[in-house]
DNA sequence: CTGACTTTGTGCAAACGTTCACAAGGGCGT
DNA sequence: ACGCCCTTGTGAACGTTTGCACAAAGTCAG
């Protein structure tokens, strides 16, 4: 999906498929750190990440040896060691173009400080817009990419900018140096090779959903297995780590640390 | 990703990367569409999509003989099949927990209900935000989650809520009898077999680029094809079908109807 | 120190996805 | 009606990803 020339793992390591699970294994690790949790066996993580543990220790293992067998992954070593193959130990300055409803979910978004991407400038080119306060940013003129970008070294930009001004805002965003852009606009953008595009559309997650819901609805529908349901609910709900000390939150429970259901 | 017995296209067919393209050509046509192009060749269908034409070509096949050989494809014929295929002929109701910056983005925006989903309701647990008006919906309470779904016989649920509520929300969504999930927090979600979860994470996105744009620094870096991009750029911004009587837009170019760059 | 037990790391085979290359098939000019 | 040319649809080769099953390697009790 946008790759230039991927033979996946052929020169220096990685595979693909194992760098799009990198992050939700972060993710994972981070939540147990949270909970006190020292260390972690590739089961738990695993479960924790909603992967088969055989996927997460090939995964790992493409990083190096960082377990002990007998005894699972050091939590902090792991988060330190992952953070490093993803790139998350250096700073990475972000522009978001794009300051409508979706430009300011991303700027509000903590999840992006939390991970070194920190927030160079936010753009638009509405001027009603410039000049008022998002998110602790002060929303700048769109005509500034290119001095926003090359001030501060950007690499990564976000166009988060309705469909018609897109091409227009990754062609200044490329040729002011940035190289990796996360394309919000569903529209597919036309960059030059060596340029990194990732994209994110709403409603292309949803037309999956409604291509399996219609599935289901023709089909016979199985019930969506009401006892092993019950019981796994039940599960989470009372028994959170005996011991533990974790204090109720007044909605929801705690950080996701629990499997995806997988079925058979 | 979350599938349940999925021999991919073990019973009925369609093979699950194949489905996750469909959408995106379905959008590229609705643009040759609107462009008022009446029949399309693989090779710019897939140009349009990004991708490559005999996997375009598969793909379709798999919905069945929808070309004419020697031709092409019949535009507006092929949008009936594919929205037909993806269930988009239908009217999906779609309920949408957490009204933030996330949720209202998602309210307002447009490529919902052009592909046929309808927002049956937007809920918040804020008593701040209860009651507003976003989008031409007043925002209900998160209370009324229940009673929304059964109402309007709900079967598709967003979650764009803070991570803490997600898994709440989610087990409140089951139980009332949603089956599809489109998870915007930063978490995993436990659900019993029978029920499909998609998710998006707007930070793992930008964590894989970081992964990319890193190993380009480290690598020697080959400069992004300045010459081939000089031209591409020019062809786009000039050459826009010679007797084509597109009005000029006052902000970028037309709905993305350009090949993504693939390289080598 | 030894031996039982646990968990990692990995060889291998099967499933899945992509791409090439071309035969089959249909339009169109003559 | 014929044959040329263009484009679809697909068989087959190749690369990637998944998951099993197990040997290697470490811990821990006694």
């Amino acid at each position: 999906m946008s790759r230039r020339s991927a033979p996946a793992h052929g020169s220096h390591g990685i595979p693909e498929a194992t760098v799009a699970r990198l992050p939700v294994y972060l993710r994972a690790l981070y939540a147990l750190a949270d909970r006190g949790i020292a260390t972690v066996s590739s089961e738990e993580l695993a479960a924790s990440a909603g992967v088969n543990s055989a996927k997460l220790r090939k995964d790992l293992s493409h990083l190096g040896s960082y377990g002990t067998r007998g005894v699972g992954y050091d939590v902090e070593y792991l988060v330190y060691q992952v953070s490093r193959e993803l790139g998350l130990t250096q700073d990475w300055p972000v522009v978001i173009v794009g300051a409508g409803n979706l430009g300011r979910a991303l700027a509000n978004y903590g999840g992006f400080a939390s991970r070194g991407f920190r927030i160079a400038a936010l753009l638009d080119c509405d001027s009603g817009v410039v000049g008022t306060q998002i998110a602790r940013h002060t929303v700048r003129s769109a005509a500034d990419i290119e001095a926003v970008v090359q001030e501060q070294a950007v690499s990564i930009g976000v166009i988060a900018t309705p469909a018609p001004s897109a091409q227009d805002v990754c062609d200044r965003l490329v040729a002011a140096g940035v190289t990796s852009i996360l394309n919000f606009a569903p529209i597919v953008l036309s960059v030059p090779s060596g340029v990194d595009v990732r994209k994110v559309d709403l409603s292309i997650e949803l037309q999956i959903l409604a291509f399996h819901a219609q599935r289901r609805a023709l089909a016979g529908v199985p019930s969506p297995g009401e006892r092993e349901w019950q019981e796994r609910r039940a599960r989470r709900t009372g028994g959170r780590e005996p011991a533990e000390t974790g204090p109720p939150l007044a909605l929801g429970g705690d950080t996701g640390v629990e499997a995806q259901a997988v079925g058979t």
